[in-house]
DNA sequence: ATCTCTATGTACGCTGGCGTACATTGCGAA
DNA sequence: TTCGCAATGTACGCCAGCGTACATAGAGAT
């Protein structure tokens, strides 16, 4: 693996204009991050945003009796540490790394003093608060009425869209984890997934093989959240974007 | 019931400092909110940022199958619409009247020509966005792990700090829908709440008599969001901050 | 006063997911 | 190679909440 990639492996990154990118990329402080590291705690005060190139990092709520829960996952879509901009400086939230991979980060004073410029970073910024938010949205009611089997779906879609390869490093443990449910019930609903010929996987490693199936056996959630982040953050809003996926 | 009441009754329009509330208020459109009016559907392209002072607004995710689910409340707390600020023009959810009363509301080009200027508004609109993601968040987790009885005192502690009064004029049937659950489990919940003493009800009116057992009752949801909220946008930071309740 | 509609109460079987317990099986370390 | 541990497989009873059906009872209309 290359120590780091580049950082408009970043989307949010990738759509700064010219000026912008050439005034902030000196500042961007290139990290990797292993797999269960830590970002930031519920209310730890937030130093850096994150921007992940092929890393992916879990927001989860942890409950006082140990339980937790996913409230959104980013990836090279976008950015971690919103607070930050949004004027809390903390949240309520861990964020926690869920692939192992590399970023990009940029201390919170630095970011301020770019956002004080009104450039088109604080529209980037916000305009992926949004998509963030209906994620989180989504999330919820997806809690609420699907199944658990829909729910990994929409969970391995999710995952799937943030990396380069079909072949997720994960076991099924922190996949009920993140789902918030019993580690028996992913490897119930993954072995049915298997059964169906839609994944394959061994000891830590999960493989999708027929991605159109996943699609089908998902609820509506990931498809919603999925178009209104294309709509809010149009990879080249230039050129063709049909190749986001 | 005075046709309308002070813009300052809404938390945020409240923390305006005195040249911008100046600026902005011959512009505020007061409104009356039936119940069951809706602000706006899925897609629909925003035109107003709403402000309400004593009426309660919920968003909701409409499923394709009917179902519904609620994603966050808002009231005097906040405002409806960030979505116009944020840049996405558009959400993915409905806004609908959940407890009638009045509100001011502000055009989406008038509150762009003031937030091009970049003053307190938009720090405050932004403070509150974060607590919104808060909201939905912890929505998202609650959803996941705890019983239709503590989702229901959550619900009924977001509603009464939202309004003056101790009674909620609110069905049952609402209620679910809200919660996105059936309304027999409604009934059945409330009954168990009526019987331990903790609130009283007759025909599409819920009157909370015992606050302190309800919040004895409740998951640790409702006070995370209300202790962020506060913490994100204190009434009068200045002044003693203990009297929102 | 009666009627009608809507809100609320109750019951019953079903099922998804939980908590628990324990077996099996790869992978890495010694 | 073997050992040990972590990951996965399986089973069983339990229960909250669901879907459904129907009964009862207030509030407003005529």
């Amino acid at each position: 693996m290359t120590a780091t990639s580049r950082p408009q492996k970043n989307h949010l990154l990738d759509a700064l204009p010219q000026p912008e990118a050439e005034r902030l990329f000196p500042f961007l402080e290139p990290v990797t991050l292993p797999l269960g590291e830590v970002l930031y705690e519920s209310g730890d005060m937030l130093r850096h945003v994150y921007f992940p190139t092929d890393s992916i990092v879990s927001l989860l709520y942890m409950f006082k009796d140990g339980r937790s829960a996913e409230i959104a996952v980013v990836g090279n879509d976008g950015a971690i540490g919103v607070a930050l901009f949004m004027g809390g400086e903390t949240t309520t939230n861990r964020a926690i790394v869920q692939s192992a991979g590399s970023a990009y980060r940029l201390s919170g004073e630095r970011l301020k003093e770019e956002l004080g410029r009104h450039t088109e970073m604080l529209h980037i910024l916000l305009r992926y608060t949004q998509a963030l938010i209906t994620q989180m949205a989504q999330t919820a009611v997806c809690n609420r009425h699907h199944s658990l089997e829909q729910q990994l779906c929409r969970w391995l879609l999710l995952s799937l869209d943030r990396l380069a390869s079909s072949e997720l490093t994960m076991t099924q443990k922190l996949i009920a984890d993140m789902l918030g449910v019993r580690r028996e019930g992913v490897t119930e609903a993954a072995g049915k997934l298997q059964k169906l010929g839609v994944i394959t996987y061994r000891r830590g490693r999960i493989t999708v093989v027929d991605r159109p199936a996943l699609e089908r056996l998902c609820c509506e959630c990931y498809a919603v959240v999925k178009q209104e982040t294309d709509r809010l953050l149009p990879l080249h809003p230039r050129a063709d974007s049909s190749s986001r996926m």
